[in-house]
DNA sequence: TGCTGTTACGATTAGCGTAAGAATG
DNA sequence: CATTCTTACGCTAATCGTAACAGCA
């Protein structure tokens, strides 16, 4: 049987693109790793790795399995340090879910009054991105989740909670650098650099409604 | 660390009720199974059951935890057996999910149709809960999903498939016994059996699209 | 030679079953 | 006293690390 190990072993061979890296991060030996690694394999009947002489790279099979494995074992640790956290009684506390940073002024102001007025209440917040807030309101594990944009999904309500105005750095050669407004469509197909919970994306398919 | 083998002992002694008789379906020692959630609940540092004479009972934090955990389990099986039937090529397949049972006749149909005009894509359906086949479009999963009603769901779109004549079986003594025609609305309140994908439920929240 | 990953061998560890113990109706 | 779960004790089996091996800059 496929233990948690083991696909934390993977997971951390896929992240480092070589066992011995890997198993230099896990404080393991290199042949630990590629003999566990050689298991789960050998149990799914196929490579998930290339092995070469600079490392190993995932597969196709290997990319496939590892992207659900990688969540299941998030979503399972996520789950024991929340566990653990709220210890004993479930009841008095709240797990909020930020899609935006949680440091940014108005979220926080609002939230760190509302600790004030009920210190009763136990608040916990976590950022995620947005698929992980939506599942996570789904799978009860939040109890109420705030982020940008419009909300399509069966099951919840949403409610405006108030809106921002929104600042866009540009090199001062940039096209859109002269313009006193920039509104969402004006940067389809540009490039933005974001925080670590969401990757590198590209706008392009709808406008988001907080834009000032 | 807490590893699959132990949550999958966790999950039967919930099932069962009791760890003598969940270990006799395991085919292991009962007081292995009691050791291993031991370990767990000291792992977790709080007690997922009530132990009596007549068995032991999850507690209300083991009722949230096994929750968790028992959608956690099932889908790594799933992914396993999944990716080990597809074996060698993730190209050439086509994962579809379902929500009404396969086997009704409009479905089955359609699909076996599809599968004789093209011998070449290989298919395979699932069964799911609603929210799952939801779940499962959005991580990639399943390719396609057949459900009944509407989908309100961010990034997805739905069309409709057809329209299909709901039946309902009443005893003869109901008040609605009489009608000719019965609507969603009618039947709010009511409790339905359904197959075991899905759990007994009380309609009454919305209509549903589909009844002709 | 320095880096990769793999394989063989002995030691360590962790889980298993057996068996005994404690508690309750 | 039968049934429940827990705990202690050896044993077995799986994992680990060491070390030797193979391939390539």
């Amino acid at each position: 049987m496929i233990e948690l190990k083991q696909l934390r072993y993977l997971l951390a061979a896929a992240d480092a693109g070589s066992f011995s890296r890997a198993a230099r991060l896990l404080n393991i030996k290199q042949a630990t790793l590629s003999r566990q690694i050689g298991h789960i394999e050998k149990r799914l009947g196929m490579p998930l790795f290339d092995r070469s002489l600079r490392g190993a790279k995932l597969t196709k099979n290997g990319e496939f399995y590892i992207r659900s494995v990688e969540r299941l074992v998030t979503e399972f640790d996520e789950l024991n340090s929340w566990v653990r956290a709220t210890c004993c009684g479930m009841t008095g506390h709240l797990t909020v879910g930020f899609h935006t940073s949680f440091s940014a002024g108005n979220l926080r102001a609002t939230v760190t009054e509302f600790g004030d007025k009920h210190p009763d209440v136990k608040m916990r917040g976590v950022e995620r991105e947005r698929k992980r807030l939506l599942g996570g309101l789904e799978n009860r594990t939040l109890d109420l989740a705030v982020m940008a944009g419009e909300i399509f999904y069966a099951g919840l309500r949403a409610r405006p909670f108030w809106s921002e105005r929104i600042l866009v750095a540009l090199p001062e050669q940039h096209d859109l650098a002269e313009r006193e407004r920039i509104t969402w469509p004006d940067l389809a197909g540009e490039h933005f650099l974001l925080g670590g919970v969401d990757k590198l994306v590209t706008v392009g398919f709808r406008a988001c409604s907080l834009a000032s």
